[in-house]
DNA sequence: GACATATGATACCTTTTGGTATCATATTGG
DNA sequence: CCAATATGATACCAAAAGGTATCATATGTC
């Protein structure tokens, strides 16, 4: 049994998130340097990086005063963890479907 | 550039509509007796019924007075493919990182 | 130490989401 | 045709999410 990702899925579900996990692949960022792309408060950019922390999207480095934002792959390896379940599923699925046509045709 | 499937994230990251999906891969079903599963009125099913309609996790097929719903692929491709980006994406990250190491080391 | 800066926390507001109740519509069967 | 059934659509409500403003706290610098 899998276990599905629900807060990463839920994470990943908004425009918003998915442009700073895109600024985030660039390199890592301060809150302060994310809000700065967008028209947004910090404080308002801060429960995305929550949301996004929560969904192992991010991981959090304090370095001074200062909270450096780097990509994590947890998050990403889950799902792709997923993924590979459901493959699985539908090839087997493909499977019982071609041994039921076979199975007609006797 | 890929494009991300937000509104199948979207569809995957709440608990019920994944309990349905759960139901939809034994059996397709109507939506009257997904609600039977639940504790939930039909109209309550419904709308979750209609995102994981529009994140491409199912299907709707009518049949006399009633609308079967099954998987669908598409939703779960979807997917796939994304995390099939971000898989090579992490790699040359790493390719990166092991040549700057590389570097340090001459 | 005093001040500027980077951040966290809280209260508050607005919009979206999850859910129900109710009514209208389409199809099957006698 | 009429009744039963399966569904769709709408209005409505409570709760959660997205966002701001404001204040408190920690750290760097002079």
């Amino acid at each position: 049994m899998i276990q599905i990702p629900t807060q990463t899925f839920k994470a990943l579900g908004d425009p918003t998130r998915q442009q700073i996990l895109g600024l985030l692949a660039d390199r890592e960022l301060t809150i302060a340097q994310v809000a700065g792309h967008f028209d947004m408060t910090r404080a308002g950019v801060k429960k995305h990086m929550k949301i996004l922390e929560e969904g192992r999207l991010i991981t959090v480095t304090p370095k001074g005063r200062e909270r450096l934002n780097t990509l994590n792959r947890d998050g990403f390896d889950a799902v792709s963890d997923w993924v590979g379940y459901f493959d699985q599923f539908w090839d087997e699925k493909l499977d019982a479907l071609k041994a039921l046509v076979e199975e007609d045709l006797k």
